[in-house]
DNA sequence: AAAGATACATATAAATCTTATGCATTTGAA
DNA sequence: TTCAAATGCATAAGATTTATATGTATCTTT
């Protein structure tokens, strides 16, 4: 289900973007979310998400807000001040990333 | 030094691509050669290369060569046939996996 | 009534990489 | 000429990150 291992470092990245368009959504949201948008190519299992969010909490990077629907339990999270920088930083990050592996993948034969 | 960890699962995809490109290299030539070809954005780390090499070279992906350069071993690496297909699929994984993170990365405030 | 979706969470295992070493030869600079 | 840096291989231990497997509970739909 994992779609790829290639995610792996990306996760919050991913995380904290969609908390900065969104302005605020809870766990499972997220993993329906992701999963529409990328037409179920990319899974986040709640195994690393849920874990990912606190880290992300522990950080300062997020804060959460405890809501009640029914009586069932929703924990919104949004963005701090510091969690944006982040954010700008990982999607930099990513990019700058992408950037140097297309020097390398896009080699023609006979460097 | 290991640059971003954003390495991780593309190891073995970049060291595939090079030996695509330059037919034959030796362990040490590979980490001088990325460095050179990414102005040092990626540094291969010996403890992550040498174990890649030993994987692929396991699964059949690629052959091995030993030569003497004075008294001094080096052990050239070569695709196989397995190792071009596996080249193939690693790199056209790469870039699917990065035209799903564009699909989240680069939306605009209010999806 | 029961299955499936919603919603949270954690523990254990697996994968991958970094850090730290270790050994030996060769080259270059002081 | 001597000593550091570069060349060249390798492995072990630790860290980080994710997947898998569970567990609990509510709500909706058939």
């Amino acid at each position: 289900m994992p779609s790829t291992e290639l995610l792996k470092g990306t996760l919050k990245t991913v995380v904290l973007k969609l908390l900065s368009v969104h302005g605020k959504m809870y766990g499972y949201e997220i993993t329906q979310l992701v999963k529409e948008l990328t037409k179920d190519k990319l899974i986040l299992t709640e195994g690393a998400l849920y874990p990912a969010l606190h880290a992300l909490e522990a950080e300062g990077a997020v804060i959460t807000e405890t809501v009640f629907v029914g009586k069932r339990i929703r924990k919104y999270y949004s963005l701090t001040k510091t969690g944006k920088g982040l954010m700008k930083e990982k999607v930099n990050e990513f990019t700058d990333f992408v950037s140097t592996m297309r020097l390398l993948l896009n080699l023609k034969p006979s460097v």
